[in-house]
DNA sequence: TCCCATCTCCTACGTCCGGTAGAAGTTCTA
DNA sequence: TAGAACTTCTACCGGACGTAGGAGATGGGA
């Protein structure tokens, strides 16, 4: 997965759209989707194709009405994002220790569940 | 520690640049340090007060030569990069999880160890 | 005291990214 | 076959950044 990941808010909108719909969605039910913010079409087409460029989405062009799916999940989204967000550490375990102590304690909880199933 | 926006690179590597040197920083002592890019000097004042505006540096007025200091640590900052980051996941937790399995095992180690330091 | 080196401030320009969308061309369908 | 629905190409605009010059202020040395 390459480092492409930066995204603007109406890019980040139309992932979150996307993730939320099971399959592989088109450009219409992406913009219906996207209905509040009263888009052109071809805005949400240009978009899509952008976040395909990015690697986010792979787009399946068999039928009329092309189709996108996301690439990674949103969680996967999450982590590589977390992973450059760390990346600009210089010690990276220090970083991760202040940030261990800024998550909240049901989080906490989370990531001491998951380490310990890392076996 | 507000949302601060995006840092450029070489607003990053300036901040690299403050963190590394100890103390309030001169202008001239950044361009130094960021002498392989042969910058003019108004480049690194133009850097640093945008970066003063962004809330990263705080700047002292009272010599001739205004003094810049670094207002988190770098591992602040990054604390704070890993918490938007993980403000873009539905599920926080299920983000932390996947998270958790994408770190080295010494890594993995700092936040258990942090994690059982937090009592 | 006077001049130069140094500093700050203001302004600006070029570029890239992202939001937004129209025009034109293609194809399905009633 | 006409119109609806789709795709492709191109474009414009604003904001963020890298980059920097000119103008004005000022301290230190000759």
């Amino acid at each position: 997965m390459h480092v492409m990941t930066r995204l603007g808010d109406l890019e980040r909108a139309t992932m979150q759209a996307v993730w939320l719909m099971p399959g592989p969605v088109t450009a219409r039910q992406v913009a219906e989707a996207l209905a509040d913010r009263a888009l052109a079409y071809t805005t949400v087409l240009t978009v899509l194709t952008r976040l395909e460029k990015k690697g986010l989405l792979a787009r399946d062009s068999g039928a009329r009405a092309h189709t996108y799916t996301a690439v990674g999940s949103r969680e996967d989204h999450v982590a590589v994002l977390l992973q450059q967000a760390l990346g600009q550490a210089d010690d990276r375990e220090a970083a991760l220790q202040h940030f261990a102590r800024s998550v909240s304690p049901a989080e906490a909880e989370a990531l001491r569940r998951a380490l310990d199933g890392l076996g």
